[in-house]
RNA sequence: GCCCGUGUAGCUCAGUGGUAGAGCAGCUGUUUCGUAAACAGCAGGCCGAGGGUUCGAAUCCCCCCGCGGGCUCCA
């Protein structure tokens, strides 16, 4: 259920990609405008390499979200310093303004001229129409489909950006080319914009947090499994507190099951071989055992016990235990891409009368939780059958119209992922859109119509005869792992009072004022409120930074003032000054803005 | 896994063949302060691990390990 990182999404051309110019450049859409720059402008940097490289072979070239990239097979590694030289040499191109020329060649003539271009040759070979796309401006020359600005002036601002390796074809059997991205905006302003913003995210990302905020480590010893330092493990605890409360009200009941098995359960499951490699595996007793890369077998080997009735569906059983998967090293990612972690995860046993009602109550649980966490409106993707898959198309074409309709029902537009399902299950996706545009998957929705057939599952209907249960699969947060990377970067580490690992920072003024501070901790820890004090020898100031820092939601400063009237000066994080509140008011506040799960202060 | 890059104090980083450095953090002391950094001193390192070249290696070479950027986009 975790996926990727968003990626460097290709542009696509909204218009009939042509050779010509027939609508002047300056008349088109601005969307359209820009994919023709970032598409030109990687003709323009393929040109410079070759000028750079004679004997370089060159790939694809496309325009992607903020830019573009263009692939080579060189002679030897590009280094920083070639991509100065490459944008220098780009910029002659611009300057000179040459006009880019396009026709639809015969392919024997395009064969000829590239004859000395096996990954352009290879592409002409896969084109179905008889004559291709050929496109030259000055000296260079490139096959291509089309969709570019009249001349090498128009291409606005860009910047190269960074070298990287990508397969050709993306297919890890065939040769690694180097890949050369660019960023490119139709103006130095928008493309100044966009690189200030990706200094931005750096400053969020949430393993530059999980170190500031002190929350995590991911240590050398334990490559993609991190270590949860106490105010991390305060906020996983949250989340668990949290999904638990939840579960009482949804109906849920919470299992544990083993970590390891044998791995007949994953022969039956279809894990062994659809998942196998992805798994940690080994030989005990001259036995051969997995670790559980999810909880769906173990659930159907808990529902095999016993007989059950229909009168005890839906059975709605959630488990947080650990799962592991063997990802491969070079995916690791903080917390975001882990091989150890453990999911909101949920499998609901119900009748087939009751499966849809039962999607209806996964889409209301993920608006509320989405609301309790401000992750604004949830973006949904359906999922559809891959070319791989168990079952009858019949199922898959019921199981698809089932999630459609629900998510209708529930109010919700969605966009299709023709063939992104599992391989026994279509599924409803869960996107988010954080504080910096990005947007993240994390929970799902699946009806597997597979599962419970191979473990043979069944339960005794009014009929008094057998029937198998529908079987969904769930989450909301996904893997905690991963919605605490993504949610420490979506709030910059600034959580709601009610997650924040220190709730208040009692700052005393001066030493003199230190066991006032203690005694306004002990009230406020009274109410279950986590608060610190801080006597470190330092000025109010330095303590104040230092709480801002941390992201603490409350100040609270006693001097002689607050001692002798019995109350504290507020400050939120936020930078808003409260002035002296009474302690009671201040619990209350900060009481009330916890069970309201307020989501600042 | 593969390609490229990278690894020096807890953190951020200087140091490119000749005695390991800075700022912040830490510790100790002085100061007792009213809303985002007081002052001084001290300590802190097998320069990721192993091997090699050299009179001499943080620095050059080899090999591991970790980390970072990428690797489903189809001209």
């Amino acid at each position: 259920m975790l996926s990727a990182r968003p990626r460097w999404r290709p542009m696509r051309s909204t218009y009939m990609v042509t050779t010509g110019h027939d609508i002047p450049f300056a008349a088109l859409p601005a969307d359209e405008r820009l994919f023709r720059q970032r598409h030109s402008a990687a003709h323009v940097l393929a040109e410079a390499v070759l000028e750079m490289f004679p004997e370089a072979k060159y790939a694809i070239g496309p325009p992607i979200e903020h830019g573009f990239y263009y692939d080579f097979d060189l002679p030897r590694s590009l280094t920083p310093d070639d991509l100065g030289v490459l944008e220098a040499r780009m910029r002659e191109s611009v300057t000179r303004d040459l006009e880019i020329r396009g026709e639809q060649i015969p392919k024997d003539e395009a064969r000829r001229l590239f004859a000395n271009q096996p990954y352009k040759l290879e592409l002409i070979d896969d084109i179905e129409d008889a004559t291709v796309g050929h496109f030259t401006h000055g000296n260079y020359q490139d096959l291509c489909r089309g969709g570019h600005t009249e001349t090498t002036g128009q291409i606005g601002a860009f910047k190269l950006t960074h070298v990287a390796g990508a397969y050709w074809r993306g297919d890890e059997k065939r040769p690694m080319l180097q890949r050369i991205y660019g960023a490119l905006y139709p103006t130095q302003e928008e493309l100044d914009a966009y690189l200030l913003s990706v200094e931005e995210a750096e400053k969020r990302d949430h393993r530059r947090l999980g170190r500031e905020l002190d929350l995590f480590h991911i240590d050398p010893l334990a490559p993609g499994a991190p270590f949860y330092h106490p105010n991390g493990a305060q906020l996983y605890n949250g989340l668990l507190d949290y999904m638990r409360g939840l579960y009482v009200e949804y109906g849920y009941t919470e299992v544990i099951t083993p970590q390891i098995f044998n791995v007949d359960i994953f022969k039956t499951s279809g894990h062994y071989d659809h998942f196998g490699d992805d798994m940690f595996m080994f030989q005990a007793d001259e036995v051969e055992m997995g670790v559980k890369p999810m909880n769906c077998p173990g659930h159907c080997q808990l529902f095999r016990q016993g007989l059950h009735s229909y009168r005890d569906l839906p059975l709605r059983l959630a488990e947080f235990t650990r799962l592991h998967r063997n990802e491969r090293s070079g995916t690791l990612h903080g917390l975001t891409r882990v091989r150890s972690f453990s999911q909101d995860d949920s499998h609901i046993y119900c009748t087939p009368e009751q499966t849809n009602s039962e999607i209806q109550r996964g889409f209301l649980m993920t608006r509320r939780i989405y609301d309790d966490f401000g992750l604004g409106t949830p973006i949904i993707r359906l999922a559809t059958r891959p070319e791989q898959f168990v079952g009858s198309i019949e199922d898959w074409t019921n199981a698809e119209r089932m999630l459609g309709d629900a998510i209708h029902h529930a109010g919700y537009e969605y966009t299709l992922a023709p063939g992104e399902g599992a391989f026994y299950a279509p599924k409803v996706e869960f996107h988010f859109r954080d504080a910096i545009g990005r947007s993240w998957q994390l929970g799902t929705v699946q009806v597997d119509m597979a599962m419970a057939h191979r473990f043979e599952l069944r339960y005794i209907g009014e009929d008094g005869g057998e029937h198998v249960p529908t079987m969904l699969h769930r989450a909301i947060l996904g893997s905690l792992e991963r919605f605490l990377g993504v949610y420490i970067e979506h709030t910059g580490g600034r959580f709601p009072l009610w997650l924040a690992p220190v709730q208040a920072t009692v700052i005393p003024i001066a030493d003199r004022h230190n066991a006032y501070a203690q005694k306004v901790q002990a009230r406020l820890q009274k109410r279950g409120l986590r608060v610190r004090v801080d006597t470190s020898n330092e000025r109010m100031n330095a303590k104040i930074r230092s709480a801002q820092l941390q992201r603490v939601p409350y100040m609270l400063v006693v001097g002689d003032r607050e001692a002798e009237a019995g109350a504290a000066a507020v400050r939120t994080r936020n930078g808003e000054d409260l002035g002296a509140l009474s302690l009671a008011d201040i619990a209350k506040r900060l009481v009330t803005e916890r069970d309201k799960r307020v989501l600042t202060p």
